[in-house]
DNA sequence: CTGAATCCAAAAGGATACTG
DNA sequence: CAGTATCCTTTTGGATTCAG
């Protein structure tokens, strides 16, 4: 299958949809809320928990958007303090799914990113051009 | 490098060198110029005026980023003015099939979730409070 | 516990000028 | 043409405080 119907949409216009829909998932803390949601729910402090490094703010930020796309259903449940679990609808188990393949890229293509990282940076460290020459002063 | 325990990363950890990787690629301007080299190679400007939307300094930006990680090749021919061809490594040929998948799931569900975002503006504006309750026992 | 609001620092990104 | 460098505005995001 070669889905050329994209192309009905120029995909680089900033107006197409598909282009405002990956806009929206190219996104870190979408992609890890995505993973950590799959097949499993989550309360609020647990994800935020499992997410190193995400803020309240952000994973607030984060789920109310992911909430608006109807990737993740949010349940609130009425107990003292309340309690608040997060979970992938069908879309968003779906999503999940596709993320996976990217996350499977990733996780198999890391050292070859790695070893080209290391080759760029020798690269471009001897950069020959109009280096600082005043450290002999 | 001896005693990896790869797979014992924790995807969610900062330090997960896989996580490190979809930083990268969980980007706007990586996704659309991946998108855009894919079987194709492209001079700067051509690459520019493509991807609506990105400036000079951004597509620049990024380009490095992406010859860094091995995505792309950069091709240099010493004409007046000079001219620069990028396109896609076999690495970033991998990638872009993996976007490609992730585009495809886009596209495919596109209304799913413009439909959501119409029903949680609505659901938003009506309730100030509380979406969804679940009894608690 | 969950999360909204505010303030502020940091990063991202645009515009412009300049270079080979 | 394809950048680099700089300035400056906008956006992002962290820390803190407060509330249901």
């Amino acid at each position: 299958m070669s889905d050329h119907g994209v192309l009905r949409w120029n995909m680089m216009k900033s107006a197409c949809p598909t282009r405002q829909v990956l806009d929206r998932i190219a996104n870190k803390w979408t992609m890890l809320v995505i993973m950590s949601l799959e097949d499993k729910t989550l309360r609020f402090s647990e994800l935020r928990s499992r997410i190193e490094g995400v803020s309240q703010k952000m994973l607030t930020q984060t789920l109310r958007g992911m909430e608006s796309d109807g990737f993740v259903l949010r349940t609130v449940y009425p107990t003292v303090p309340v309690t608040v679990e997060y979970s992938l609808t069908d879309l968003g188990e779906s999503l999940a799914k596709t993320v996976d393949v990217l996350r499977g890229w990733a996780y198999g293509h890391m050292s070859a990113i790695e070893d080209a990282r290391k080759e760029y940076l020798a690269r471009t460290e001897t950069l020959p051009s109009e280096a600082q020459m005043r450290d002999a002063g």
